[in-house]
DNA sequence: AAATTTCGCGTTATCGAACACACAAATATA
DNA sequence: TATATTTGTGTGTTCGATAACGCGAAATTT
């Protein structure tokens, strides 16, 4: 009577050690490098661990090792910026996918309008042992010293959201920013074929220290300098504050556009697009192309009404899974890691807006 | 000592055991309604259950049940239709990831283009002894007879591609190809918000026998009927056949172009659009916007010169993946399955088209 | 009343990998 | 030469769930 799993000829440890003639536990020092076997020995049984291309029964292993790894994730605070609600949600669907490899999530929040409480997180971190690290390191300059001690005790952290190559991570996850700046150019130009001025603008932020809009705005930029005909179209850059409060608010976007009439479109870096098109409703004003960024429930409101044209969605959800997932890959499941992973530019109309939001649930 | 689950607290039949003061085995035997336990220590044991949460060990579960779970799958060759390599390397990938849970994939391909090889290889399924079948209905009628055979003999399968909904499949995988041709027609009203005229393409296809086509048109009429005003957006249909053959093939564009030259835009409404596209590159035809589906390398080709705009992906490699994912939850691990699977509908164009490339790789 | 079946439950081997332990042989140190 | 240490190898237990098996007691049949 054969077990299904040498009818399947999946092979086993036994099966190797059996053709070299040797027993399992020797089997397994040589996988290990354990030591405590003769070079003539550890030859044989690699190579037949070659020819019969061995891969281990990832269900006994994880039976028996049954470790935990410990991961900490420090991102913003959702309840301060709804935006971070997803890639949390994100992170705990992969947590509760994981939990039967053993991983084990920590949240260290902190506030995103206060480099002091990101400080502090990450300093409880660094103090308790964790195995892996998963970060949205919003705040450039505090964040260096972080990497670099991690670097040096090899923690390995993954970072998401921003990209902050100079401490090389082991991962990062997000989107290729430049280029959704360059997609929503493109966007744009479509729907306006002649010579048209548009306007990019940042609303409520510390833009010198966002690298992430800069790159925005390069590439909407570049769009245009590079499929256009110099001259024929007008790039426009505002940063906006304030959007709180509305009546202010409304009132710089007055000016604004008393100032250049001739305005077709508004590219809005960040996810606050329905604060313009709040105002664009507010005004009545139709002719205005507006794109923005994410599905947060005031801008699907305003796609739905047609005043926000295309939201790119930056797949936040994703991102905190990806996140989570790659450091299992790379600590339970000893997988090699790719430093990066952009996730696509899904161009978000009303239309398939639907389709989205259901993949996201699931 | 403490073993590490104990530690997190996670609970084992053994613990549920020792709680109910009986042996693992009668919490096995109520676990699986094995019958041979008195009613007073079923219910017992039940509530421990729901009030410890016990979730099994997956691997312990995986390593000892050793079954084989065979799977058929039934798609066109990709040799005769490029569009299907897409939907087999998905398979492949999610045979790859699920074999360690006892996944076994057989293939069953047929030629698109001969109903017969269709039958042949359904015949083929049905006698031999299957779990469960992942099948691309392409021929409506004669895929009738089986499913009425196979929903008699318990036989679970799940459609992708096609969706034929009369026979209740297990599930449903693929895109709301109405909602896709309505998005089409957003986008062609996007690009061209003045009084215009489209045409809807069916190249070499049996129309009548191909309903998701024939959704395809309905919405993209629908989108014009519903949001803008009448008379002042003109929708024409043409069947093309014979795309193989080029001159006679650009001869019947040019006659149709020549009867309609105020056509802006052209929607094709399956992976052929890069023959339209070679049409009017060699016409040099700039002035027309063209959208199709899929992203085939000859159509990518046009989608990188500019001459077809937009691309929206069927992510069939995500339809074949998840098909066998979902049989997989179904004979596997015992989850509810859902009876449709709608996958987004991603528009791609040239700017973020290298995204979706790199994570179909993947 | 004896023989047999059913019921209710516990015990135990099993799956494949990991690793501690045991133990003999080989080598090194005294 | 005697003892200590290192090297090479095999054995046995463990992880959690499953299910075959076994056994005493009660229930049923002859």
């Amino acid at each position: 009577m054969k077990t299904p799993n040498e009818e399947r000829k999946i092979v086993r440890i036994k099966d190797i050690a059996a053709k070299a003639n040797v027993s399992t536990g020797t089997v397994d020092r040589v996988l290990h490098n354990r030591g405590r076997v003769s070079e003539e020995v550890k030859q044989r049984v690699l190579q037949i661990i070659q020819e019969f291309e061995y891969e281990p029964n990832i269900h006994a292993r994880a039976l028996v090792s049954n470790r935990i790894y410990r991961i900490a994730v420090i991102i913003p605070d959702p309840a301060i910026d709804d935006y971070w609600q997803a890639p949390k949600t994100g992170i705990e669907k992969a947590e509760k996918e994981l939990k039967q490899y053993g991983i084990t999530i920590t949240l260290f929040i902190f506030n995103s309008s206060d480099a002091n409480t990101f400080k502090q997180m990450a300093n409880n971190v660094t103090a308790d042992a964790f195995d892996g690290v998963l970060i949205a390191p919003i705040f450039y300059r505090e964040s260096l010293t972080y990497f670099s001690l991690w670097k040096r005790t090899s923690l390995p952290f993954i970072l998401f959201n921003t990209h902050i190559p100079d401490y090389e991570p082991l991962s990062y996850i997000g989107q290729d920013s430049y280029q959704s700046g360059y997609l929503a150019g493109k966007l744009f130009h479509f729907g306006h074929p002649e010579p048209s001025t548009f306007l990019i603008t940042h609303i409520d932020e510390d833009v010198p220290n966002s690298s992430h809009l800069i790159k925005k705005e390069q590439g909407f930029v570049d769009y245009y300098a590079q499929n256009t005909t110099p001259g024929t179209y007008n790039i426009l850059t505002a940063d906006v504050k304030g959007s709180t409060n509305q009546s202010v608010f409304h009132t710089q976007l007055d000016e604004l556009l008393k100032t250049n009439p001739e305005i077709k479109g508004i590219f809005v870096t960040n996810s606050r697009a329905h604060t313009i098109a709040d105002y664009l409703a507010a005004r009545q004003i139709t002719h205005i192309h507006l794109i923005g960024y994410d599905l947060l429930e005031k801008n699907l409101n305003f796609l739905n009404k047609g005043i926000i044209n295309f939201l790119i969605n930056q797949n936040p959800m994703r991102q905190g899974y990806y996140g989570i997932q790659l450091l299992a890959d790379y600590l339970v499941f000893k997988k090699e890691v790719s430093a990066i992973k952009y996730l696509p530019l899904d161009i978000i109309t009303k239309e398939n807006l639907h389709y989205y939001i259901e993949a996201e649930k699931y």
